[in-house]
DNA sequence: CCTCTATGGCGAA
DNA sequence: TCGCCCTAGAGGC
């Protein structure tokens, strides 16, 4: 369930649960076995997050890296101390536990051990992440002005800016009424501030709650005389995989189309700004 | 049992 | 643009 709220928020879990604790590391599946015996037995530092990557410090500057992919999961549970229950199921890349509670990853399309200099790669990369301190939202304007690309691709593109994924490419587009299909050396700048400071609105939420939730208040189910519905996602939104559905705002069905490779979601009539 | 889908991203053509 | 990788759960037969 990866956007980049979840890997930040993912990272607190874990900075709180082993900062300053020593920690075994496993590969109950086998396919992290190397990995794995260069982490086990080393003191965690600290575990952050940049866009949606993942990073877990040891002591003697190695990083674990970690990236979720579309499928990948990490969950983090306390040992009960029963041999069965604590047991991994299922396909388990990597375990992590000091003993007291146990992180288990899979399907991730990245878990490898980097240098601190790779790590400077990888981040290197990477644009401007809204859940970032030191994000600098004109490092993403600057591509962004300069593209003919949809401004929906680039808000995809993790190059531009991280940890957008599909759910917010949609919501943040819809919330300040843009035209997904809009090219970036066309958008208005104040248009670009707006999904800017709007995503460092929502991405925090999403980082508390687990969930991505985009509806205003006057747009909620029970304003608008609705039973509450629940998206399969987790959260209350707009548009995201709500083709044909009656938007919450105008009423006009929701449209989707396959942009950049994802299911692109909007109201064609709400949606018309640049 | 099978097929499809998913909040992602890579490399080949 | 397409195929492919990773895993789990839902739905169809």
């Amino acid at each position: 369930m990866p956007e980049g709220h979840t890997l930040h928020r993912l990272a607190n879990a874990l900075d709180e649960a082993y900062a300053g604790r020593r920690v075994a590391v496993e590969s109950p599946q086998g396919r992290f076995a190397d990995g794995a015996a260069l982490l086990t037995g080393r003191v965690v530092e600290h575990a952050s997050a940049h866009g949606k990557h993942l990073f877990v410090d040891v002591d003697s500057d190695l990083s674990w890296h970690v990236h979720l992919g579309l499928i990948g999961v990490f969950t983090l549970a306390r040992l009960t101390g029963d041999p069965e229950l604590d047991a991994p199921r299922g396909a388990v890349r990597a375990r992590i536990t000091d003993g007291s509670t146990v992180g288990d990853l899979r399907g991730p399309a990245s878990c490898e051990v980097l240098t601190a200099q790779e790590v400077t790669g990888v981040v290197a990369r990477l644009g401007p992440d809204p859940l970032r301190d030191d994000a600098d939202p004109e490092l993403a304007w600057a591509r962004i002005h300069r593209s003919g690309r949809p401004i929906a691709a680039l808000l995809m593109d993790q190059a531009v800016l991280s940890g957008i994924g599909n759910v917010y490419r949609s919501e943040v587009l819809f919330r300040n009424r843009l035209n997904p299909h809009r090219p970036g050396n066309r958008l208005a700048r104040r248009s670009w501030l707006a999904i800017w400071a709007d995503l460092t609105y929502l991405m925090p939420i999403g980082v508390r709650t687990g969930r991505i939730d985009t509806v205003r208040p006057e747009h909620e189910p029970d304003a608008m005389g609705r039973e509450p519905r629940r998206d399969d996602h987790g959260g209350e939104v707009y548009v995201y995989r709500r083709a044909g559905q009656a938007c919450h705002a105008c009423g006009a069905r929701i449209r989707t189309e396959v942009l950049e490779g994802r299911n692109l979601f909007w109201c064609g009539r709400c949606q018309r700004r640049g």
